[in-house]
DNA sequence: TTGAAAGCGTTACCAG
DNA sequence: CTGGTAACGCTTTCAA
């Protein structure tokens, strides 16, 4: 292995002066440069990057910004998860996670969580015991993870306060609404939802015998711009097949019971003519149940979206057909690992990581559950 | 960040000491070492893996198995380059790989690598340029990387050099066959074959009008355990259909076209009551192939494994319908991240990882390109 | 049985 | 502008 020491004696220079050539810190002859450049070219030298960690003994600090955990059903707990196992592989321990959460259905608390963020206030909750938190408890983030299923305007704030703050930040999840230029560039650890829409139509196409009749979409909840493309990404394969109608179908903003109490009213009309359904985001339990409640004597072809353990019952009875899961252990795992190389070993950030859209079965659904707790 | 300083302090005893109760080596009074371990256990000490690492200055060699490169249409690059992935995620610049390469047809082969392996030799390939090699060529390797898709005998004879040089080994791709006790321990990274066959076996229900007709397996090369395996979750999934025939086609150790002369052979007579084909191994391009010379004009269902770029042509043309992706990257990368950590941090190996069962459609194939490239 | 000191590869600081 | 030295957290060696 090649070290400073070596790229000094071959340079015929102190090692602190290849430490200032490297880092381009401090006045170096022109000369003297050029000599130290040609012995690291010359030798390959690779630096040590733990080593430069161990001396420069910096703790770092994560923020990782989602809905609350047991929001969607606890969906938000998993990329958390991949996020510590992430930091646990490359052994940092060095990395403190700070997770600072958000009601989904709330702007107003997502505004505070930015501010906690921008301040570098501790979080309300991790203070149960009422204890009294240490300095390291008001401090700014070193790096941000974030889900960024907010308004445009709480997203432009947001971005604002990173500009501002100047810190590396990574979004999962789900994209930053696209903008001018003059924002801060954030990299995007996630899944196309336009194409998991296509896979969706693709699936459903497959599962029903002959195509005819009429295939739906259905949203229940936050209709966000992802959403949305998964549902015409469905809608666009089916335009290839003149004899089906397609519906869409769209709740937003109500109790269990209004939802369930709407899909059987939009659905009713349609039942003699059903032949596929999709559901975008994780709500299939409700559509199931609308089904149920519906007397419907047939089954009907259902995909889904999203491992959750509801829906992992539901495949399992064959309730549901097929499920698209956007890997979100994966994806918090991605993106830990991006934001603690950019920040602690300052590699470049990626522009984006795409995570690939898995279809689940009733066969492999077990594969998947043994993956997603290594 | 707590270190062996702040325990020493905590214990009243010097870190020599306290270093010395953590490896248990060297001679500790009995009270003493209990204050330590006090310590150790009320500041919750964790011990610093890269300092470590530092302090031992050791590079470790490891030794990654498999068959030549360019054998099975290039699929043994793809797991090579998850274990360089691995190691520089990990950013372990004291590890070094050593590719140790057989043919896989031809088991003598792979004893002389198995030669090379327990005497530390280097690779012939290696040193195409002349040069001498220096003395780290010709050492032990500290970590075995191995797909032991040989026989049951060539199996045995690694597996009592890894014990008796005491080698930690991970294998992946295909597991070692069982055995009784006394045989030493290895961990395995790689799918469950049976229930990747009962995958391809619903796939190619759901891709199929009735099921009525015939439904064929095809094995077309060595026909291991594993593939044999594939074979059978395939034709238990269509046992639930009384009305479906079954047919299992294995062919092994002939040339490219003897292959293709002799998969026609098989299939001609099937062809009218053809519904359903599965190749359990990446030769779908020769059924592709014959089904095109027997001038089928209807669209047979195919289902393919592995995730090769002629396989990746044949989905998107739409001449193959699935493929299953036993996800060779991600197996190269989780085996050495198992070893590395084992190895270098002295972490326990798992017992085994096994990865999700991947479902690849013409719709989701681009997905699962981008994220092998990552 | 214990402590002190050197060294791993790097950075930071201070003198010259 | 440059070199020397201490320090990071840990292991190893040598004295005591």
């Amino acid at each position: 292995m090649i070290t400073v020491k070596d790229v000094a004696r071959h340079a015929g220079v102190s090692i602190g002066t290849v430490d200032r050539v490297i880092h381009g810190r401090g006045r170096v002859a022109e000369e003297t440069e050029q000599r130290v450049m040609a012995a690291i070219a010359a030798l390959d030298y690779q630096p040590n990057l733990h080593a430069r960690n161990l001396s420069q003994s910096k703790t770092f600090l994560f923020d990782v910004m989602t809905p609350a955990p047991e929001q969607d059903g606890g969906y938000w707990r998993i990329p958390l998860n991949g996020v510590h196992r992430a930091i646990g592989r490359l052994t940092l321990n060095n990395v403190r996670i700070r997770r600072r959460s958000f009601d989904r259905h709330d702007e107003a608390s997502f505004r505070a969580a930015l501010d906690r963020f921008a301040t570098g206030a501790e979080e309300p909750s991790d203070r149960v015991d009422g204890s009294v938190g240490d300095a390291s408890d008001r401090a700014l983030a070193d790096g941000l993870l974030v889900a960024p299923v907010v308004s445009r305007e709480s997203q432009s704030d947001l971005l604002a306060a990173i500009a501002d703050l100047g810190i590396p930040a990574v979004s999962f999840d789900s994209r930053f609404v696209d903008r001018g230029a003059g924002e801060p560039w954030i990299p995007f650890v996630g899944q196309d939802p336009y194409q998991g829409g296509a896979v969706a139509g693709r699936l459903s196409s497959m599962l029903v015998r002959s195509p005819s009749g009429t295939v739906a979409s259905v949203t229940l909840g936050r209709a966000d711009e992802h959403l949305l493309r998964r549902a015409s990404g469905f809608h666009e394969f089916w335009q290839r097949f003149p004899d089906v109608q397609r519906a869409e179908i769209v709740l937003s903003d109500r109790s269990e019971k209004e939802y369930l109490r709407g899909v059987q009213q939009k659905l009713r009309p349609l039942l003699s003519e059903l032949s596929a359904l999709f559901v975008t985001n994780a709500a299939s339990e409700l559509v199931v149940s609308a089904l149920r409640k519906l007397e419907v004597e047939h089954h009907i072809p259902l995909v889904g979206y999203d491992l959750l353990s509801r829906n992992i019952d539901l495949i399992r009875s064959g309730d549901i057909d097929a499920i698209i899961s956007q890997k979100p252990e994966l994806q918090g795992y991605e993106a830990a690992s991006a934001l603690a190389h950019h920040v602690v070993f300052e590699k470049q950030l990626p522009d984006e990581i795409l995570m690939p859209i898995e279809i689940v079965l009733a066969e492999n659904v077990d594969s998947f559950i043994a993956a997603e707790v290594t």
